[in-house]
Parts: structure tokens; sequence; C-alpha cells
DNA sequence: CTTCAGTGATGCCTCGCGAGTATCAATTTT
DNA sequence: AAAATTGATACTCGCGAGGCATCACTGAAG
């Protein structure tokens, strides 16, 4: 069913109208829009007709507006004052100057990498508004997929298809004890050393991948961990240490500045290694304006 | 200083974008626009260069939003549907079939002939907002004057220059009195025999007119009123009379039904006489639809 | 790998309509 | 009563929106 072109008038009939309603006088509104008074003249009269209602009672000698010609003239001030404004507004967010850009992180990224470039885009885009989701890999990794989130800080798992990635954090990591803990004191540890302690871990679901890769350190080091707890966000686990619940991984980075009531100690020999990459749909790279102001502070090319 | 047409694009773009917009498919909105593809093509064009920003990626197998795109989808539709609306409700204000009247009255008015005015206003434009606002006859002529309000009902003065009126009510009047005084029990009076009853009246400058013949009538019957207490609004007067400080003027329309408490006897000879006009801006008859539809209820011709 | 259907852009032409000039008709001012 | 002011009308002109034909490119089917 063809939906036909529905107005019988245009943008340029309501800003003479305006103008006419304004100065309440042809020929002053022709000159102030720079056209020829029998052309105002006749616009009004077009738009009289496509309305369907009188919008001024001329007398000769006087202009006034009809009890419609109010209604239309309050209605019609604060669209043109809209429209007028929409190529400045679009051209800023092509421009990538304003606009919206939501952000998947992991409790990692927040504690190394993320403050430095929040502090760095706000001062360079101080009009793009981000929304920020602190969530797992994996719900990232899926965020990303369904267009959920624009660009998301999480570890990178061998699959990530479609996105394009670039590296922020990959660091060894030590281990985070309670301070009074009977191997605090030593100046560095082995992992074997740490068969007998209780574990501070996440959910496996939320990121595979790096999950594996300290079950498989462990199993180098010969050792069987045991699991105390599962805990998320990320930023629970320093409390549950403190508390004597059990020790974690940690990379240098993130222990930086230290905790109160916690040690971190480097490890020797096979251990995890933590790595945070900023990842984002492939496609999206130069379509987004605002998004690719992000990347520019938060993944800079070279 | 000329203030040159602002506006790059017209309706018509706006338009065809909508339809792309949401077909994302420029054959296909051609067709449901009824114009031919190419001619949508430029159109869409002219807009982006205008607005300078790109509104659709066109790979040549898929077309896309861009943001800004996304964005002016946002905005334009409540826009145009505002717009597309406009000629209803413009034609609808021009008919008097919707908009607001003013209107001053009387307590004299809302006693007798007003309700009735309004339920069938109601009845025939359930449309149209009335502001109904009780005010003296002086300030509903200088509230006319001035614009405050579009028609009154109001005692008619000598002098009601640029207004039309229409003869609601004249009726002779007589005395309200508390039902236990002494001379409620008399089957009709003259003003002489009340010369010792102190009186409720209104201020004078509420309604000069009307108060200089009062005073006419009691010089007439050889009486000088002593008047007990100046009370507005009119509704004020019953109960001061309920509670014994005086009689009061009442035409009989206005003592029908006779509130608890009261006695309404007719008057013989001299006695001030009670009109009733509505007025409206002669100027204004035909130019307010919304004012002609209620005096067309208000004040039928012949 | 080749072919073909599908899609948006481009070139060219036509014609409708908006704009300008000249003028008119009516009303207020002097 | 004459003049000045103001919105409407008649006529012509030129821009640009729209239509048609065609191109250039893409992705799917064989």
């Amino acid at each position: 069913m063809p939906r036909e072109y529905q107005f019988s008038y245009e943008l340029r009939h309501l800003v003479y109208f305006r103008e006419v309603a304004r100065t309440l006088h042809f020929r002053k509104a022709a000159e102030a829009l720079a056209v020829a008074q029998p052309a105002l003249s006749r616009q009004i009269a077009q738009l009289e007709l496509a309305l369907g209602a009188a919008l001024f009672i001329r007398s000769r000698r006087k202009v006034e507006l009809t009890a419609a010609g109010r209604a239309l003239a309050e209605r019609v001030e604060p669209i043109l004052r809209g429209l007028a404004a929409l190529p400045g507004e679009l051209r800023a967010l092509a421009e990538g100057e304003t606009g919206r850009v939501q952000v998947g992180f992991t409790g990692l990224a927040m504690a190394t990498v993320l403050p430095g470039i929040l502090r760095e885009f706000h001062r360079a885009y101080p009009r793009i508004r981000l929304e920020l989701n602190e969530s797992p890999t994996s719900a990232q990794l899926a965020a990303l997929a369904a267009g959920d989130i624009a660009c998301g800080f999480f570890h990178p798992d061998a699959t990530t298809p479609g996105l394009k990635t670039r590296e922020l954090l990959r660091e060894k990591n030590g281990v985070l004890l309670p301070a009074d803990h009977a191997l605090a004191a030593s100046p560095s540890l082995r992992l074997r050393d740490l068969a007998a302690v209780p574990w501070v871990l996440f959910p496996r679901t939320h990121n595979p991948g790096f999950y594996d890769r300290v079950l498989a350190a462990f199993s180098r080091a010969g050792v069987t961990p045991r699991i105390a707890e599962e805990v998320w966000p990320r930023a629970n686990a320093v409390g549950l240490v403190r508390a004597g619940l059990g020790a974690t991984f940690m990379c240098p980075s993130e222990a930086r500045p230290l905790p109160e009531g916690v040690t971190f100690l480097p490890l020797e020999g096979p251990a995890p290694e933590s790595r945070l990459v900023i990842g984002w749909r492939a496609k999206e790279t130069m379509s987004e304006p605002a998004l690719a102001s992000f990347l520019a502070v938060a993944a800079p090319e070279t």
C-alpha cells in the first residue's frame, strides 16, 4: 500500500508563517525573509488552504492572528527551533563529538587501565556519555554479539569471531595472602608451596579461558587446588582474602596500591597470566563515530 | 536585518528519510512514497548535505542507519506526527469545536441562567474548555476591554463601548428576610414598610449602575436606607440575611429554590430591577470560533 | 569461476511551482 | 479630497523535483 507523501505544506510555509505571526505585517515579514511580498502572501494563503483554517484576519490596514493562527504559532515555534538545531547536533554526532558508548569491563580492567582511560577520554570528549557495565568476559562477548555493548574490556579467549581486539595488559600473576598468614613473610613463593592454601576464585562460567589456565598452572606445579569460594565481582575477592578465607591470584598492576590487611607475593615458576584486551565489532570501527572517539583514546593505533 | 530563510531542507526530505529509515530499502521506500527511486536517492543525498552528516551507509546490497541517522529518526518521528495532526486540530479550532473561552459572571448569573447554559453548552461542544471567573460587573467591563475575558455575564451599565450585549434577565426585585423576622409573614410589602430594616448590599464600586438604582428606588419610596453590611460575592448575602443581620434585594428567579431560614417577599410599588446581559467585544463575534460557539448557546439570535 | 538478479547512483529531460515585477483595490491619514 | 500604505492579483521566468533509461557494483546460485 503506497503511503503517499502526506504533507501539502512545507517547512518554508511554517517559517514564513512564523515571521508574519511575529511582525503582523506582510511587507516587513517579506523583507525579513528576503522575499517579495506577493510571494509571501501566496505562501500564507497556501498554508491556510492546506490546514483548512484561516490563520490571519486581514483588514487592509491591519493583520491579526485568528484563534487557529495563535495555536499554530505556539506549536510551530518549538518545532522550528528543534529543526534548526538539528544540523549542528547531527554533525557533532557524526564527528564523534557527542553521543553514547556502552562499555563492558571486568574488575581487572577497573583495577588497572580503565580509570586512566576514563579520565583521558572525558577530557578529550566531554560531551560523549559512557555507559559502563561491569560484567564477566563471557557475558561481554555475548553482549557484543547481541549489540548490547559497543566495546568491552575483557580477558581474551581463543575465539573472538568478528571482533577486533587490542591488548592492554599481560602480566604473570602473584598471590594475594592475608597479612597474618604464615607464608606472608616469604620474599617469594612457588605454586607448590601453596598446596595447603584454600583458594578464592571466580565462577568458571564467567571466564572459562582464564579459569582453565589457572587450573593448568596448578597441574604443571603438581598441585590439586582446594577451592574455598567462588566470588564475583572481582573486588570482593580481596575482602575474602583479608577475612582469612584463602588466597587469590592477582597481577602486580592490580595489587598496586596494596589494600590493607593483605600481602602480595610474586610467584616463581608456573603461574597463571592475567590478560586484558579491549574488543569491538570489526564492522563498527568506522560507522560509529562515538565509538571511534572512544577507541582513539582507549586503543590508539600503533 | 533580513532574517533569511534558514532551512536548506524541507518537510519532504524528512518524510522521505523516515520512510527509508523504516524500510532500509530505497526502492521499497520510493514505491511507498509513490515516487521514483532516483528522486528518492537524490532527496536523501540532499538532506545529508544539508545536515552535514551521513545518514545511511549504503553498501550496494544493504542499507544501514548511521549513528546520526538513528538520532534523526528518533527526532523526526514525533515532529512529523505532530505536524500531521495539525490540520485536524486547527480546523476543529477554526470551526469552534475546540478551544477555550474565558467567561466572567456575577453571582446573579450563577444563581439564574448560567447553570442551564453551561449544561447545554457542554453537551453541544464537549471539547471546548470554559474558564469561569466570578467577578463584579465593573471588573468584567475592565477585563473585556483588556482582553482578559472573551465574554461576561453582568449587569448592563449605560456605557458598554465596543461591546455587543444581549439581555438574559430583567426582573423587579423582591426582598429576602430572615424567616423569623416580624414582617416575614406579610403576603407582600412596599419599600416604605421596610424603613427600619438594616440592609445587606454590595460595594458600590462593584456595580455602580445597579447600586445607584437601588438608592433611587429608596428615595422614590421616601426612605433613607440603613446599610448594615456590604458583602461580595453575592452568595454570601443570603448567609448574612439568614444570620439575622438584615434584608437584601433579590429577584424571583434567584430566590428559587428558596434557601433554608429565609423568606422571599415580592415588593409592591418602587423597587430596584435586576438585569443581566451577556456581553462580548463586537469585533470578535466572527473571529473567535470558540466564542462564537459559546454565544450560539448562551445568546442565540432572535 | 561464471552468471544473473537485485540495488543504489547518475545523466538527461520535462514541467510544475515558487519568486519577482507591475499593478490593483481598499483603507487610513493629512 | 488627495495621498500614502498595504495586502491581493496577473503574468512571466527559472530553478529544481520527478520520471525514464542506464550504469556500476554486490552477493547468491549454478
